[in-house]
DNA sequence: GAATTAATGCGACAAAGGTACAATAATAAT
DNA sequence: ATTATTATTGTACCTTTGTCGCATTAATTC
């Protein structure tokens, strides 16, 4: 029998922080906006239930640092998040991109299950930023 | 002017063991090679300074742990290895797959400079095998 | 061989995240 | 509404991965 979730106060910060941001979060994200008023752990704790429960995804940055985001498409303990994360190098914000991922085809015997793109470059905001600048 | 490298015995260890690999290899890996007689800080700063010289790529795990491996086509300064990594779940080998690697077009607005792709699944010596079980 | 300075070993340190356990607070049961 | 149950939280501490400063060692150059 699986353990019963409890809708906490914590759980809901958390949840709101991540429904009104357009970009995936790490523990310092989520920290700042909470006023460092819930512990590390908790929130860690959190977010990996979330995790579990098919509501949030991982992704890690190219240092390791795991961020967070919402799913879409995701049922509990059967993740579908291959769609492609994007880096930005100038403003480091990092975000999910829906368009659909094509894989290429892996050679012979392989079997893929899940893939995980981090893609960097400009975003849209800085790019138009950097033009304007070159410009004046 | 740039400091010069100096070939030392250290280096040519670490870079037969990255030659005779054909998958990554992470920190712990280097260390049992050299059956622990090098310093940790040693060897990650002389894989650093492969990276830096565009010899060695390095490739992120899902929880963060960085992975090296031996590069084909880059230059100093100036990294190609938007190709896939790929790590199996069965034996936890991460290894390069040179497949051309075609990163869908980004919406509007996005400029890619750099892909990252770990795909997971079966490695073909791991699927052989659990195929082979089923069998029996 | 001597001088120069890159590389090494050592110890301490830092960031990201997890764990054990007692205290607290959502739910369920009465 | 009150009590019982047990999920959640806070606290302190630990682990893993990796970096830094600095004195010592050893490739290169002269």
């Amino acid at each position: 029998m699986d353990r019963q979730r409890r809708n906490t106060r914590t759980k809901q910060l958390i949840m709101a922080i991540l429904s009104d941001s357009s970009s995936a979060l790490c523990y310092e994200d989520f920290d700042r906006q909470l006023s460092g008023k819930m512990d590390k752990a908790t929130v860690y704790r959190i977010l990996q239930g979330f995790c579990e429960d098919g509501k949030v995804h991982k992704i890690a940055d190219e240092n390791g640092k795991t961020y967070y985001a919402l799913c879409h498409h995701c049922r509990s303990g059967n993740h579908d998040d291959n769609h492609l994360h994007f880096r930005c190098i100038r403003c480091r914000t990092i975000s999910c991109i829906y368009e659909p991922l094509v894989i290429p085809p892996l050679p012979a015997g392989y079997r893929m299950m899940d893939a995980n793109c981090l893609v960097s470059g400009h975003c849209p905001n800085c790019f138009n930023e950097i033009a304007g600048y070159e410009k004046k």
